[in-house]
DNA sequence: AAATACTGAACAAAATGTTGACAAAATCAA
DNA sequence: TTGATTTTGTCAACATTTTGTTCAGTATTT
């Protein structure tokens, strides 16, 4: 692994204020004093006129010191414990705690999703990203999407079915979410370069959707490098695909009710042709018609995203 | 293939005012003066007549400030810094986590043109990332939009007709260029802009297009505060969507040839009924066969970005 | 002549620091 | 389980620093 060197001495010059920290870590900076103050967890660098000023490595240990309050050690406990022991700690917590998460305090979530849904009346794009990030902040990633996407993308759903909001006004707050979720997407790409390869993808006339987007960023969350081919791909496309980059899985989005003779006959063939005959993972609104198809080509449905996530933990778990 | 070498000759010599940096940048005169009577931020040429001429680079690292401060950066502590040691901050505050991005300078445009045509070949999403992100530090937005995405882009079209990449490599191609611009729209969106809103979409039959996206940045690097809705949008829901945000203008795209007498109606339609009539511009590969249209209504019409752009500058001075 | 730009000073708003208090949550003892 | 105790996040009050904005007086451009 190269690393510049201007940046490995750039990294370990104290040079972060408070509010950057605070922003990167998502701590808030009365959280980083008090913690400074009670318990000499980070002592920062101070400028001639008193500002801290944190390091690279400040930042990466109130991350861990968070992720190990996450796993539900106490900050009082933990604090003064070295970088590697901390990390040692981290790492055996959540893989204990891997799905008893504890969900914070539902009050102020709630007023964000109220606070999303205001915004996508008045389409206020500003305010949707403010509140769409503030929640990812809020909550882990795969929270994020499942307690609050989710229900606010369904709810988006409904009130249009419903008429209460426009045509406009729905692909207004879809396109922003797009955005959100490319976003995450982008982050979650460059921490892992190396995990398995996983294509995902839909076939000819399917629609581009929200749900698969989700999809993705649950598979790069736990370690896929994940190729998205969109949607409306034709197999023989999706297979030269999977071959050129040598993908361990594929992921095929199945959300329309349209052709679905057709498609069963495609995944069959995508099965046979393909070189990593293994692992096709079915996902989607439609996948329970392709139950049948599953048994013959040994396929694996998951209709949602935590049975996906279920899913793809094992796959990356047996691949590895 | 276009090489950007003219951007040597033009953007190195000084010749922007201070008010039009202002208006560039978003950053209002008088606090680029303190800038740099306090920090020596930016420190210009000046003509005989001590008026200050800014050179294009100036603009970028002026951006690049702003960015930073948006991060919660402090201005007095990152003014002095270099070019490259700001794009490393910025880089880390935006992505919120250390990636693994190369250094820019190492490297011409053109080898990172010659870079993410391969990444395109061999569909390696992180590969055209980093190549776009580089290209986006290396040239300005404006200069990296025209001469190097523009480029590509129809490199990747004319190998996709001539056979020699396949539908999946240009799809792959135009979803992760997508995401880099995504990604730089949202960078420009600041916390606290109160830009005079721009409404862009296009009518019903119409297809997601990238120049469309590449012109939503152009208008938000001008100062614009844009919301896009999408293709395919039906006009009477355009003119909801206008009369909701007040909008100042509204950018309609046209790049497909059908349904040309219909949507001639459209905009008729949306010029006679929308509240604020003043400001239709029309973009698109099919704006020539609207030219009649646009007499009749007093629309612009703006065929590419470079016009675009002055018609956007033109406009936003008129309002503000 | 009106608009814009320059300088320097002064002011106002925002961010940060310190200390202490408080209440919700977690822990513990009975 | 209940009640006391400890832990810990949050906030208020007030001082200091930092930074955006405004104003006055003068010069340049159009």
């Amino acid at each position: 692994m190269k690393v510049p060197q201007l940046k490995d001495n750039l990294s370990k010059k104290p040079r972060h204020l408070i509010q950057v920290v605070g922003r990167r870590t998502g701590i808030s900076s009365d959280v980083i004093r008090a913690w400074e103050r009670r318990y000499g967890a980070i002592v920062s660098e101070r400028t001639d006129t008193n500002r801290r000023l944190y390091t690279d490595a400040d930042i990466e240990k109130l991350t861990l010191l968070k992720r190990a309050i996450n796993a539900g050690r106490r900050i009082g406990d933990i604090a003064n414990l070295s970088y590697d022991d901390l990390f040692e700690l981290v790492m055996g917590d959540e893989l204990n705690t891997a799905k008893s998460y504890k969900r914070p305090s539902t009050g102020t979530v709630m007023e964000l999703f109220d606070e999303a849904t205001n915004a996508v009346y008045e389409m206020d794009s500003s305010r949707l990203e403010i509140a769409l990030s503030n929640a990812v902040a809020m909550l882990s990633t795969t929270d994020f999407m499942l307690e609050f996407l989710k229900p606010l993308h369904s709810h988006i759903n409904d009130e249009c079915a419903r008429g209460s909001i426009r045509f406009v006004q729905e692909r207004f707050a879809k396109l922003c979410i797009r955005n959100c979720l490319a976003n995450l997407s982008v982050n979650f790409r460059s921490a892992k370069d190396d995990g398995p390869k996983l294509l995902i993808g839909s076939l000819t006339s399917e629609f581009e959707n929200l749900d698969t987007i989700m999809h993705i960023i649950v598979a790069q969350n736990i370690g896929w490098d994940v190729t998205y081919v969109g949607n409306g791909v034709p197999h023989d496309e999706l297979i030269f695909m999977a071959n050129k980059i040598k993908a361990r899985a594929m992921v095929i989005a199945l959300n329309h009710a349209r052709d679905i003779a057709r498609k069963t006959h495609e995944i069959k063939t995508i099965k046979e042709t393909a070189e990593q005959k293994d692992n096709i993972v079915l996902i989607g609104k439609e996948t329970s018609n392709y139950r049948q198809l599953a048994d013959d080509v040994k396929a694996i449905i998951s209709s949602d995203l935590s049975s996906f996530r279920l899913t793809m933990e094992r796959l990356y778990g047996l691949i590895r």
